[in-house]
DNA sequence: AATGAAAATGAAAATCATTATCAGTTAATA
DNA sequence: TATTAACTGATAATGATTTTCATTTTCATT
């Protein structure tokens, strides 16, 4: 991942204060598994700093996703979910157990996934005078242990 | 679109009644444009019968989507949106215009997307030993107004 | 180091979509 | 027609998210 000094120059840049709250929630996000909830990262920065309230936590998570470090997906749970908009995770690809909820990622197929994606966007790009910037791909369904 | 009749066999034979408010909520969806909140159903219903409930029209939407008629969709605007699961739509597939929050379906290339989705499908359900049942794609971006 | 302005914060209240409750109504079946 | 279960509208409750506001922090400039 990115280092301490490319997010300090972004925040910077974008006329932002990469401040200690924000620092913690980042960290979180560096340290833990994708698809958290406000109130799960809340919890998890918590932890090291009591101090910082849920209402920070739903203006940093905004304010990264505006800046696209971070994604935002909704998988049909009731809250909205997190997780780190770097290379490893550009595509977003899902498979949604519809009866337990669980979220799993996968990784495989991404070659071909890329291919079509790249494709279909350039299409419809053109077609649609559409500037695309990000897609998702969530499959619906049920997972091993609930079928 | 099906006929009355289909829909009043499939809720029988699934133990369910096909009342007027459900007549009146699948009236709206023949007849209006997709992606429709459960407000603006409310209210279009409204019209015609001022006394169906918002909450008959959240019991309906969820009955409905239970029995795979109309689908459920998040574009992260704050509410869940519905549109019929028929086969014209089969594929849910939309642009998301991240400024404005336009919705626009395409429906070209869908063969295209057929393809890749349909291997892709029998891949991951091995693999992971995932029965999926439907998926969504959503691209992001900023749509020609937008841009 | 002090200062001033803008950005950021925590706590609490407010908002808003959705869900649950409950007493009354409707429809299918015996 | 009586019984039963499904369904309903109105309302209250819930829960995620946003807003408000007074206070604190940060940073560029003295």
């Amino acid at each position: 991942m990115h280092g301490a000094g490319w997010c300090y120059r972004r925040f910077k840049d974008e006329g932002f204060r990469l401040t200690i709250p924000r620092q913690a929630i980042l960290d979180v996000f560096n340290q833990n598994s994708k698809h958290l909830s406000a109130e799960e990262i809340f919890l998890l920065v918590h932890r090291n700093y009591p101090g910082v309230g849920l209402a920070t936590v739903y203006r940093t998570l905004d304010l990264l996703t505006q800046m696209g470090i971070i994604f935002k997906s909704d998988f049909g749970d009731g809250c909205s979910r997190y997780e780190l908009a770097d290379e490893a995770t550009k595509g977003h690809h899902h498979l949604i157990c519809t009866r337990c909820g669980r979220i799993i990622d996968y990784s495989d197929f991404i070659e071909k996934e890329e291919k079509f994606t790249k494709e279909l966007e350039t299409e419809l790009s053109q077609k649609y005078k559409f500037k695309i910037n990000s897609h998702q791909i969530h499959f619906y369904g049920l997972c091993d242990k609930c079928q």
